[in-house]
This record gives structure tokens, sequence and C-alpha cells, in this order.
DNA sequence: AAAAAAC
């Protein structure tokens, strides 16, 4: 099966061709030529699976013919983050680049007066999350009755999120006769009960079990105890006894991802952060230095959790364990990605015993339980930092994680709104996402930008420790069951 | 419990 036999235009598979994918996916494969046909669509379908290019790529087809009017866009894309709509739009110029579709993005946090000139002129694709598109609805900038294909993305977040309401109102101001693609990850009752109101005999389509992770995904648990501050020492050791190409780091709280941040970057690594107290133009910033490499550690709340999709994502690190078992999936499962390997790693407290014990009810899998082995040294008084550092014969060979690379981030780029809501440039996203690492060979001593080897190190482990403020329990009473089933105790 | 989304 090539892309080639799902009817798509010679124009949309040379696009298709020249960004490297040969074989569709299981999605893409059925959603596809049903898309082209007119149906509506139901796919139950992680991120991840190619779902975004299963219509996508139709799409362009059809709105390959026919012109859009002032204000009434042809086509309507929700999505429930500002960073997936933004996602979306990347897509449709990579795969339209060889028809003239016009496109907006409304999303909040940046600037009205680019996406009403754009609704002005008249675009195909409108690509939205729900606050934005009802204000500028609101202001009587858009009329939907021109709008014959509306998808709903990511509909099960939109739920947790509370836009059904206002999904249910774009709906009805959409036109009768249309098409509508409703795309979601597992599909409760409230979800079903849209389906039934707004869609017309939908294909349903289902490709991987829902809530199931990839087995490209390599899994660990890493008991630790619950205060800040041995939670970073660990995690910094783990950082170091690892490849990490580039690393995503969930966080639980906002508050947490900031702190963390601050004391990886104190320590040299080249990180960054997201959650949605950042300005938008900030966290577009964010993570188009990710993507270019210039950072490799990105620091996240689960803003970032679903449905981002960044090349090159070695590992993933849950400093908190996630509250809710589906957000685990969605979590670990920004690496891994496209066929390749990942590794993610849970830190647990004794708190987390409930947590983990739901995740792997969901998955149906027992995630390996990472043995207290010398990496942990964390739990070892560690005030006279640099003369016990962690295993350093595992660190070394030229992969010191992070030397810092850049200077500390001014304020500087909240202020530039030049980044908004422009899409990526086509440029950038198809480089092999990460600047080849040096993996080289013997840590050579260079010189210059190299973090200073021992004060650096011990100055920002001393603030680390004064920054300490939670006092969460420590891991010592006896091991919850769970864990000891996993072991054997 | 938190996070996300409109000014």
């Amino acid at each position: 099966m090539t892309f080639a036999d799902l009817g798509l235009s010679d124009e949309l598979l040379a696009a298709v061709n020249d960004s490297g994918y040969t074989e569709p996916t299981p999605i893409q494969a059925s959603a596809i030529p049903s898309v082209l046909m007119m149906r509506d669509i139901i796919g139950v379908a992680q991120t991840g699976t190619g779902k975004t290019a299963s219509f996508v790529l139709p799409m362009i087809d059809i709105l390959a013919h026919g012109r859009s009017r002032a204000r009434m866009p042809r086509s309507l894309i929700l999505e429930p983050t500002r960073e997936l709509a933004a996602q979306v739009a990347e897509n449709f110029e990579k795969y339209g680049k060889n028809h003239k579709l016009s496109m907006a993005l409304l999303i909040g946090g940046v600037s009205m007066g680019d996406q009403m000139a754009a609704l002005e002129k008249g675009v195909d694709v409108l690509i939205a999350t729900p606050g934005r598109l009802m204000d500028l609805f609101g202001r009587g900038k858009i009329l939907l009755t021109g709008c014959s294909l509306l998808v709903i993305d990511e509909a099960d977040r939109m739920l947790d999120m509370g836009f059904i309401p206002d999904i249910e109102e774009i709906c009805t101001k959409l036109p009768k006769q249309r098409q509508t693609l409703l795309f979601s990850a597992t599909m409760p009752a409230p979800i079903k009960k849209l389906a039934d109101k707004f869609l017309d005999n939908p294909k349903m389509i289902e490709v991987s079990r829902p809530a199931s992770t990839s087995l490209n995904i390599k899994q660990y648990l890493v008991p630790v105890s619950g205060s800040a501050f041995k939670k970073r020492d660990r995690l910094r050791q783990l950082l170091e006894q690892e490849e990490v190409q580039s690393a995503i780091i969930f966080c639980n709280r906002k508050t947490t991802v900031r702190e963390l941040n601050k004391t990886l970057r104190q320590h040299g690594y080249k990180s960054g952060e997201i959650h949605g107290d950042m300005e938008q133009p900030q966290r577009i910033a964010e993570l188009d230095l990710f993507k270019d490499g210039t950072i490799n550690i990105l620091v996240a709340s689960d803003v970032a959790a679903r449905g981002l999709d960044v090349k090159g994502v070695s590992h993933v690190f849950n400093f908190d364990a996630p509250w809710h078992p589906d957000d685990y999936v969605h979590r670990i499962g920004r690496t891994g990605r496209a066929g390749a390997t990942g590794v993610a790693y849970t830190l647990i407290t004794s708190e987390d015993a409930e947590n983990i014990a739901n995740i792997e009810k969901l998955t149906g899998q027992t995630i390996e339980l990472l043995g207290d082995g010398p990496a942990s040294t964390a739990a070892a008084p560690s005030d006279d930092t640099d003369s016990a550092p962690a295993p350093r014969a595992r660190r070394g060979r030229g992969e010191r994680a992070a030397p810092r690379a850049r200077a500390p981030r001014t304020t500087a780029p909240v202020e530039e709104t030049r980044v908004q809501a422009a899409p990526a440039e086509e440029a950038v996203r198809d480089e092999p996402a990460r600047a080849p690492r040096s993996r080289d060979r013997a840590p050579t001593r260079d010189t210059q930008d190299r973090a200073p080897p021992s004060t650096q190190r011990s100055e920002a482990l001393r603030r680390d420790r004064e920054e300490e403020t939670a006092t969460a329990g420590d891991w010592n009473g006896p091991l919850p069951d769970f864990l000891n089933a996993i072991i054997g105790g």
C-alpha cells in the first residue's frame, strides 16, 4: 500500500513524497479514501498514529477546487490547544505547498489583527481553538454558512476542557449539508452523543487499542523521596547516565515547571519550559528552540502532553507521576514516535502508588521498577556536593548531558511579537530535528563555554538546596503492594 | 489536587 493507492492528486503525492513519507499509516489508509468520498468519519486514534495527515491530505484535494469568499471560510478544524492548532497549520503548509490554499490560524494569545485581515480576504481552511473562534464570530468577523467541512480533533480532550458546549454551538452555525470528521483517542458517552447529533452515517475507524502505549517505548519507574530537592537530584542523575538526545520533562504544576527549569539551567543544562501561564509568543519561541535543538530539554506542563509532535525526542521524564492515567499514555507518547525508540522514566514517591496502579491497569502492562542502584545516591547525604557526585563512570565519554551553550535567557523573546501566529518556517521544520550531538570521543577539556567543573556544580546545588521547600514524606516505610508485587518481595 | 482556553 502506498499513498498513490489512496486516490490523492499528483501534486499532493509529490508533496508527501518530498516530506519523506512513502507508506500510509493504518488510519491514513482507511480514512483518506473515505474522506475523499465525502463521508463522515469517526476516527478513534491516538496522536502519533498519523491522524493529522489522515484529514489534512484529503482536505487539500477537496479544497483544491473552488474559491473562498470574504469572511466565509470553506472548512474549519477545531483543536483543543493553541500548539496543536499551530501544528496542524504547519501540516497544511507542508503538504499544501503545491496548492494555493489560503488558511488562517485563529488562536488566542496573539493579536487579532492578522487573523481578521486573513478572514477578510477569505480563507479555504480555518484552524482554530474554540475561544478565539467564538470571540471573532461574536464580532461578526466570520460567517460559517459556507463551511462545508468540519474537523473536530481530539474530541475527548475538548470534553475534558469543557469545550463541548462551544463545539455544539459552532456546529449549529455550520450548514447542515456538510462533511464532518471527528477524532478522539477515547469514546466516552458525551462524545458519542456529540457524534450522534452532528455526524451523518459516519464511518467508524479504530486503529489502535485506546490507551495502549507504543512498544517502542521502554518504561521505568524510579522510586524517589518526595522532597523536591531529592527529586531534582535524582532527575539529574538520570539525565547524566542516559544518552539524552532531547527530552521532555513533565511536571504536574506550572510552579514546578518553572522551578525545575530554573535549577536545570543553573546546573548548566540547555533547558527551556512551556506551560499555560506563559505568553503565547514565548510558548512558540520556546518550542522552536526545542525543535531546532538550541535547547534539548523541555520542562513542560500537560499543555505539551498531547499531540505535540517533535522529532527526535529520545526521553520523556515524568518528574511528577501524572494524576490521570490517560495523561501518562499521552505524555510518554511524545517519544518513540514514527518508529523511533524512546525511553520513559517516571519518578514515583510513596504517594503515587495508586496513580501507578491505575496506569498499569489502563495500559495492561506492568512498568519495570528501576532498582535502587548506585545512581540513587540522592538518598545519601549530599551536602558536600562535589565530593559525592553521581556515578561518573556512567557518564563521561563526551556525553556530558548539557554543557551550557547559551547565555541565560533574558526576557527579550517575550516582547517579540513577530513569532506569533505565523506558522513556523518551512525550512526549519524538516531539518533533522536535532543538530548532531557531540557524541565524539574523550571529554576534551574544551574551555570557553563549557560549564566550569566543580565550582559551578556545587554552587548550583547550593542554590537548589536553598530553594528546597517541599518536605513530602521520604520513601522509608514498607514498599506499597504494587511495588512488592513487581520486585517479588 | 492541575492544566487547558477569550479579551
